[in-house]
DNA sequence: TGCAAACTTGCAGTGACTGCAAAACAATCC
DNA sequence: GGATTGTTTTGCAGTCACTGCAAGTTTGCA
């Protein structure tokens, strides 16, 4: 009785995990960030509070829901685009389809971390600060199709304003979603592409 | 006795905070962030527990020594440039200013993060997250300077770039000092100035 | 000198997080 | 089916960051 795809055990920790996370951020939402307690998150999913550690190394990591196979996912992506795709492109569009993925699995989980963020925008920056690894899995992929060694700045400064670029956008998606999500990582990372050395044009519509 | 410039109180404030903050870079530069305690700290800086925390929210913020006057002093820097400097030129000139000017005051203290920060490259990122309040300042001035409404993202998205380049800058000289600190931000917000959309020439002698 | 405001301290408490060893459980082999 | 083996869950004891509060101490000022 095994699928190579999906045994019991990893249904059952998939399920976990993602009861996990629902509490951690349905009850942050609902009562704030530190008026929940790890223990009420572990009690909420059914599970001890080891229980909750050994799946998530902190709380602020839960609210995120910070998935160890982002990273290389995206990776990927960015390696497998074709030739002639810029290295900047082949970036910018892996995180987008990245992003639409999981809003489209998860949108109503992202509609509640909102919430929270708004409240505690320093949250989502600490979020980042887990993900060294997979920084440094991008910036690898990054650089290795730019054709460029380790030690230049290019790929790690490219990573970096795709950060930069999610947090403000995110930021100003709390504010107003009336715009998707995408869209605005995606004028944010096109601002970066162009150069930030002159002010764009501020057309009327939007901000 | 009270030159409007600094009373004893003024300067016993200045002296506890900088020993607190000298402390924590020095006793986890020795034996590693997380072998230091808070309690520790604070004997080697002979003031109570409870006084750290009264300078310092949180043991990050002692090793960063997170300045609440760094916000305000760089903000007045970017209103203080002649019309005809550019946005962007203005909030780049203004963090390289401020970078010099906290080297040269305390070399040695960054020498050590450094030493720090190489082997917990998260803690720079942490360290970001409590200037929330600082970086809203930033953007403020540069929102005004370019005349933006407060809504519009350019701004943030600046600040943010500048974020990114001081953590890209900081890692990179982390690894090498050979190049000035101030050199490497200069050098990382000059590719956010002209765009990331196309790989940067690579010329031999450097990264 | 004496009062008021600012700063420091101790104390008691909360809550995140860790290591360890035992119990519960799922996969595998006979 | 039942014994075996590897994995996951759990409880427990402990450490440490951080907070509020209510004294104590120091500084600024009249």
């Amino acid at each position: 009785m095994n699928q190579p795809g999906e045994s019991l055990r990893d249904r059952k920790k998939r399920r976990t995990r993602a009861a996990l996370e629902r509490a951690t951020v349905r009850l942050a939402a609902e009562r704030g960030y530190d008026h929940v307690t790890v223990e009420e998150i572990a009690a909420e999913a059914d599970v001890s509070v080891r229980t909750f550690f050994n799946y998530f190394a902190s709380k602020d990591e839960a609210l995120i829901g910070a998935d160890p196979e982002a990273g290389p996912r995206i990776a990927e992506r960015i390696l497998a685009f074709p030739e002639d795709v810029s290295p900047f492109d082949a970036y910018r569009l892996s995180i987008l389809a990245e992003i639409t993925d999981e809003l489209n699995n998860a949108r109503d989980l992202w509609l509640l971390r909102k919430e929270v963020l708004m409240q505690r925008p320093d949250l989502l920056v600490r979020a980042f600060a887990n993900s060294a690894e997979s920084e440094q899995l991008l910036a690898n992929a990054v650089g290795q199709r730019a054709g460029l060694p380790e030690s230049h700045v290019y790929p790690r400064l490219l990573v970096a304003a795709g950060s930069a670029a999610f947090r403000c956008a995110v930021t100003r998606w709390a504010l107003d979603d009336s715009v998707a999500l995408g869209e605005l990582v995606g004028e944010a990372l096109g601002l970066f592409g162009t150069g930030l050395a002159h002010v764009p044009h501020h057309h009327e519509g939007g901000s």
